[in-house]
RNA sequence: GGCGACGUGGCCAAGAGGUUAAGGCGGGGGUCUGCAAAACCCCUAUUCGGCGGUUCGAAUCCGCCCGUCGCCUCCA
């Protein structure tokens, strides 16, 4: 296998422990999860999945940055604690990341139940000379880590921070500690009361859960510098041990129009908006349909393409097949998505291959052979993907009680027509329909249509199937009989 | 200004020196079908932003130009 290194700029032969050490940096819970958030989680998740198919373990840590400026400015705002605050978020982010079917981490620490790691490691580097305080503040002296920028590839003379400069070295230096301010959440510290800087956070859980050396450190490229620099600085001059990561990745960022799509911007489409519209599946189709280091363009348009994409898979993976022989290579296809995923993470060309896979089972479907070797390739590969293929008579949640009452109603409505038509004899198939259930209602109703179309009344039967489309009920006429499935 | 990325068919998007330039969506035609839908088959880039160069051979390497975007201390 080979991926990409940000720190070196070309992709590497991966060569990892076991297990796999994992870390991807979480969200500040502060507001509602956008799509660029999914876009940064599916892709790792997408990274994890493959690497445990490939069979390798996977420790995967994934933080939360619960305690900041933006946090407690908003919670002032609103009037309750940064905690209630910060809580509310994460159990939306999990909602959002489980309806994803991104796969949990295995452990999720919060900065704010790290401080004793935390204060350890800011006094291991005051203690060698790599950090000072001044005041109630704990700031990092850059100067004294010669290699900072090697993974930004910047000179350090260009740099400074625009963090309140009060009592700093060198402009450059940054905050590992920061001395609370009245009304702020604070912890008790060796140099007052406070709370930790943004970037410590990292180190600290990293070390604490992973170890000194991660396998797999990721993020967005918005994190590179100066979070993952600052982190680098701070986790090395502490152990004393290189690398500190052994793989940088980072995928692209998500775009909205013209511009990044980020919270400062206020540009954003929030997962939930996005999952209103889109499924799950296509969402992801969407972000893994490019490479993961290219920046992605969110389109109404793009989605909806993704989604017709994703409901031929699914009629792939569950369609009815032949008794024939099986005439599918299934093994060329896992080769293929393999080859793909080998090569830094190529998912464009995996899905590629899965198109091209879905096409063969259906025609060996349509020849008569049988397709369960094929489907059960597609289904696993999908997955692998964090593709779910759900069938297609479940693809949406459906207000079960309201499509039922208007079923009911539109019985009652065919019935007059039946009557109006001369085809009373056909009215039996609608008795009782009054205390069946949603989906018996379709039956009894595919049912009747079936009787008309035997006499050619095709007004009627085509009503039916038109009076159904309008409650996202799609009717399929084939040999075998009449099938139906939910439109998004 | 510094650093970096990108420009491939109507749209999205792989490919990074050499057989027919993946795949998806859309469009056109056909098979099947009472019609529709789905599925399948065929067609839809002799050419990869432009101009030069290297090479037997260039979307792929080099130079310049044009255009788009990202990062440069809030960010996934």
């Amino acid at each position: 296998m080979k991926v990409y290194n940000t720190r070196s700029g070309r992709k590497e032969d991966f060569a990892p422990g076991d297990p796999v050490r994992m870390y991807v940096c979480g969200v500040t819970p502060y507001s509602e999860c956008h799509i660029g958030h999914a876009m940064s989680y599916i892709v790792f998740d997408v990274i994890r999945r493959y690497l445990e198919f490939r069979g390798y373990r996977v420790r995967h840590v994934q933080n939360f940055t619960d305690v900041d400026d933006k946090i407690i400015a908003r919670s002032s705002q609103l009037g309750i604690s940064a905690k209630e605050l910060a809580e509310g978020f994460i159990s939306q982010y999990f909602a959002d990341m489980d309806a994803l079917n991104i796969k949990r981490a295995d452990i999720y620490p919060r900065a704010t139940e790290e401080i004793p790691k935390i204060i350890e490691v800011i006094d291991g580097l005051i203690q060698k000379g790599h950090a000072y305080h001044a005041g109630g503040d704990v700031y990092f002296r850059v100067a004294s880590f010669p290699q900072y920028g090697k993974l930004s590839h910047r000179a350090t003379d260009e740099m400074f921070s625009t963090e309140e400069a009060t009592g700093k070295e060198q402009p450059m230096d940054f905050a590992l500690w920061k001395a609370a301010k009245p009304g702020e959440p604070y912890w008790e510290s060796p140099w007052g009361l406070g709370r930790p800087g943004w970037h410590i956070e990292c180190s600290a859980m990293s070390l604490k859960y992973l170890g000194e050396t991660l396998d797999i450190h990721g993020g967005g490229q918005d994190l590179i510098f100066p979070h993952h620099e600052n982190e680098i600085a701070q986790s090395e001059a502490f152990t004393e041990v290189t690398p500190f990561v052994r793989y940088w990745l980072h995928n692209g960022l998500m775009q909205l129009g013209e511009e990044k799509m980020s919270k400062s911007l206020g540009n954003l489409i929030t997962v939930k908006e996005a999952l209103d519209r889109y499924s799950a599946d296509a969402l992801r189709l969407f972000v893994l349909s490019s490479h993961y280091r290219s920046s992605l363009t969110y389109t109404e348009e793009g989605l909806a393409a993704m989604e017709r994409g994703a409901e031929r898979l699914r009629f792939a993976a569950h369609r009815q097949g032949g008794d024939g022989p099986t005439a599918i290579e299934v093994e060329n296809y896992r080769q293929r998505f393999m080859e793909a995923m080998d090569d830094d993470f190529n998912t464009a060309q995996a899905i590629a291959a899965l198109f091209d896979l879905a096409r063969e089972i259906n025609r060996a479907a349509e020849e008569g052979h049988s397709i369960r070797e094929g489907q059960k390739a597609l289904l696993e590969l999908a997955g692998v993907l964090g593709l779910q293929l759900v069938p297609p008579q479940y693809i949406i949640e459906i207000d079960t009680y309201t499509v039922e009452s208007k079923l009911r109603e539109l019985s009652e409505h065919i019935r007059e027509e039946l009557i109006a038509a001369g085809q009373g004899g056909l009215i039996h198939e609608l008795d009782g329909v009054e205390s069946l259930l949603m989906k018996d209602i379709i039956d009894r109703l595919l049912a009747l249509r079936s009787g008309l179309r035997a006499k050619k009344q095709w007004a009627l039967a085509d009503k039916i199937r038109a009076q159904l489309a309008k409650l996202r009920i799609i009717l399929e006429d084939t040999p075998q009989g009449t099938n139906w499935r939910y439109r998004r």
